[in-house]
DNA sequence: ACCTATTCATAACG
DNA sequence: TCGTTATGAATAGGT
């Protein structure tokens, strides 16, 4: 009733199991991109075609955001801004927050399928919630014309994967 | 000697502790991203940016290849998700997964000061694109178009993998 | 789709 | 940072 030994290291050669494999793997590879980018803070975007050519997309912020990160990575002549990473900030539990916390969680547990009607319809109404004050949030951010930029920390060196660094 | 509970489904405060986890789950993630392109016989691009700038990447084919053929897929079907459901003849659980995995990274990110703008306008967006997508799936109830009608796709065997993972 | 046995991943330590 | 180990998490196969 359970694996028989170590999975092979193989290309699935039953087109049944590839797939339903292919499923589950997916949906456990989407959530722990998802862990790493919450519990460690990161940068993720995760592009994924099934052999039937089917698009599965995740980014902690955004596929174009991050290749284009990617691509000035790449490019020596691009500069970068480079700030130290001391990065340790609280939390700040906040309306907003709560909305948000509560789409995270509905998202983890119906990781790998959502079709169930009323699971939607609380997805809905959390939705609408966070978009509302996220419009009043927009409206008074207008008001104070103070706009700083997201920025991250960037490293230096360019395509440096896997390193030791300080 | 090991993990007293459950793992905490939240940005790691401590600062070692955070850097030590990313390394091991980065790992892992490179890993079960392998297996599911070696499995599964899937196209993969995997980018993460650690809190420090540092890029790390793995690609099955390459990650310019992979990006490409996402602009071609994704580009078309954004500017058409609201049409009929005619349009619609793809069924994708993991797409809402992912804008969700977005809302909730976002969270995260910028709840200690969701005051800037583009910030602001990237979740806006986010949520929108959420909601239309929970709108058309309870509008479409219970159908399900049984995703994948036969598996195989013109994907020649790439079974090359970048990765520099143990 | 759900369940269970088993392997796998990994948090805490040394 | 590396290795070990106990425990939670993921998942292959069956139902």
């Amino acid at each position: 009733m359970a694996r028989r030994g170590r999975v092979e290291l193989r290309r699935i050669e039953d087109r049944t199991s590839r797939q339903v494999r292919s499923s589950k793997r997916r949906a456990g590879l989407f959530k722990k991109a998802f862990e790493l980018s919450l519990l460690c803070d990161a940068e993720v975007a995760l592009l994924v075609f099934s052999p039937a050519g089917k698009l599965y997309e995740y980014a902690s912020s955004s596929i174009e955001g991050t290749y284009d990160r990617y691509q000035q990575f790449a490019v020596p002549g691009r500069n970068l801004i480079q700030e130290d990473a001391t990065v340790c900030n609280d939390e700040d539990p906040s309306n907003m927050q709560s909305r948000l916390g509560g789409i995270a969680a509905w998202s983890l547990d119906n990781n790998a399928d959502n079709s169930d009607a009323s699971s939607l319809e609380k997805l809905e109404k959390l939705l609408k919630d966070a978009l509302r004050i996220t419009e009043s949030k927009k409206a008074l951010a207008k008001q104070n014309s103070g706009g700083s930029t997201s920025g991250e920390s960037p490293n230096g060196p360019t395509g440096q994967e896997n390193g030791r660094n300080a």
